[in-house]
DNA sequence: CGCTTGACCGGAA
DNA sequence: ATTCCGGCCAAGC
């Protein structure tokens, strides 16, 4: 498997988790897309950044504080990541209302939009 | 000092 | 649908 890391990984992390904390309840987002709503560090080509960014959340989620609800971050398959630790994310999640079908999530229905934008429900079926 | 081991993703085969 | 690959680091034994 191959690894790299951020140059400021301090940094790096320390902005993953306040987009994490911004995520609401009943809500997830997944690793890639935490990596796209943060800007690219300095020095990285945008190439590289797409390619390698979304294990640096990973790392991050790793290592997050307490107060970080680190169970809202899955990846972009909808599904939890495997580690020991997982089940424990998966209760949590349906603690919050969350409904897994073959171990994943429907990511077009819980999928945070992002800050500064409504999180409504949509009203996808109208005909 | 030298292994080993990671909370990923998109595109290609 | 499923598997494989590139990306090319750093912390902990």
């Amino acid at each position: 498997m191959r690894y790299t890391s951020p140059p400021n990984q301090q940094s790096y992390y320390e902005q993953v988790w306040q987009l994490v904390r911004q995520v609401p309840y009943g809500k997830v987002v997944t690793y890639g897309q935490i990596a796209q709503l943060l800007p690219p560090p300095i020095d990285v080509e945008l190439a590289a950044y797409k390619a390698l960014s979304p294990r640096w959340v990973g790392d991050a989620m790793a290592a997050c504080p307490k107060d970080v609800p680190w169970q809202r971050v899955i990846n972009a398959q909808g599904q939890i990541s495997e580690r020991s630790g997982a089940q424990r994310q998966r209760q949590l999640l349906e603690e919050e209302g969350i409904i897994f079908v073959k171990d994943k999530v429907d990511l077009k229905q819980y999928q945070w939009q992002g800050p500064g934008h409504a999180d409504e429900p949509r009203q996808a079926t109208l005909f």
